[in-house]
RNA sequence: GGAGCAGUCCGGGUGAACGCCGGCCACUGCAGGACGGGGUGGCGGGAGGAAAGUCCGGGCACCGGAGGGCAGGGUGCUGGCUAACGGCCAGUCGGCGUGAGCUGCAGGACAGUGCCACAGAGAACAGACCGCCCGCGAAAGCGGGUAAGGGUGAAACGGUGCGGUAAGAGCGCACCGCGCUCCUGGUGACAGGGGCGGCACGGCAAACCCCACCCGGUGCAAGAGCCAAUAGGGGAGCGCUCCUCCGCGAGGAGGGGCAUGGGCGGCCCGCCCACGUCUCCCGGGUACGCUCGCUGGAGGGUGUCGGCAACGGCACCCCUGGAUGAAUGUUCGCCACCGGGGAAACCCGGGGACAAGACCCGGCUUACAGGGCUGCUCCAGCA
């Protein structure tokens, strides 16, 4: 049997690269570092897994809009993820916070968002 | 053709790249009695008409278990449909519209209690302010009659007409209304007709209340399994009863005394358990874990039969969402479609309108860009 190639092909979203209890969001939550860019909050730990996976977690909360619009902010949010998790440094559990004004934000001005994020996380956490 | 009424349906399609969720099949190979878990590939699926609000009704699950009642809650014209409903269908009555049609918190006010402000002379076995008439008086005015007229009010003790009268008045008569009664039709709400009564019995029940019918509580975070018994440890259970009045009683009003306890929907009747029991919690003892519940169902379609219809019977066919920090997407094209410009070819812009399951159904209510179909009404025109 051979290991799983860390996370599956280069731009799939399997579920080992997501943050699926409350306790890991709280963690991250509680001592992450903060970051923000336009619509967006993000805050970063590293979790020090064996196999060095970013992994993410989403926060959209009901003041941002009403369940059509929260879907959506998701979707595009994990979709920026997706496809460029494998440029973001490793080892990284994060969670992004949506503001209220992303409601109203493209995908190009989320897009321009998440890259200033990249940018800097790889910054402070410069890989190896 | 114009204006309108009702019903019903749709609410994007398609291509490529990269992804997500669960299902089936094949190969591989971990483990190996089986079930099972991993990898690769293939096939065919994957939010709504309201999925929403969570306003009703059920299924299902647990809360120890039956009955009668009290309290509490709900519904409220009639008949039917349904698993059930506060829903639906068909009617009745009232209101609106020329009409197709629309619309209604539509039981009871001689069971009882209560309320009817302000204005007004007078408001519930009412009432004389102005006016009208008669008498007295020189006049001002005083006494009497009168509810037809004016004024007030949400409401003034029937309406119209004729007769009658000093002026008036159901005072008399006709019709209408109202009440009682009888007949006919209807399952019924009710309708039609005859007779009698001179008219008495104002409104509010979304005031208490009365009547009829219905209702236990909590919700899939229900609940079950992996997880199993026995013994032992610590903590908790908070009221009971008597007297007076109405009542079988619960209950309501007032007063007094004392500490067996608990369970059965809040209480009573009634029933049951018990001195170290009963129930619950903590804890030994690990879990916001995994599996099940979890999706084939009061399911959908077609035909046929019964019924005005809602709906029901029968036959055949179809079924491929089940997540859980929560899948059905992202990007780039093309086309429907919409707006603007143009004679046209075409060009520019938009192309998510409202809104996404969270156990599952039946309804109601609310939101909604744009569009299709069917039937009907009124008006105009042609023949």
């Amino acid at each position: 049997m051979r290991p799983a190639q860390e996370g599956g092909g280069r731009f799939s979203f399997p579920k080992e690269v997501r943050l699926r209890r409350r306790s890991e969001f709280l963690k991250v939550q509680e001592r992450g570092a903060k970051l923000s860019a336009d619509c967006l909050l993000v805050l970063a730990l590293p979790n020090g897994r064996a196999d060095a996976l970013t992994r993410l977690g989403l926060t959209v909360s009901t003041k941002v809009g009403n369940a059509v619009v929260r879907n959506r902010l998701r979707r595009r949010l994990r979709e920026l993820f997706r496809t460029r998790r494998h440029g973001l440094p490793r080892g990284l559990d994060m969670v992004i916070i949506a503001r209220t004004s992303a409601a109203e934000a493209d995908f190009g001005r989320l897009s321009r968002a998440f890259e200033k994020v990249a940018a800097d996380l790889s910054k402070r956490y410069p890989s190896p």
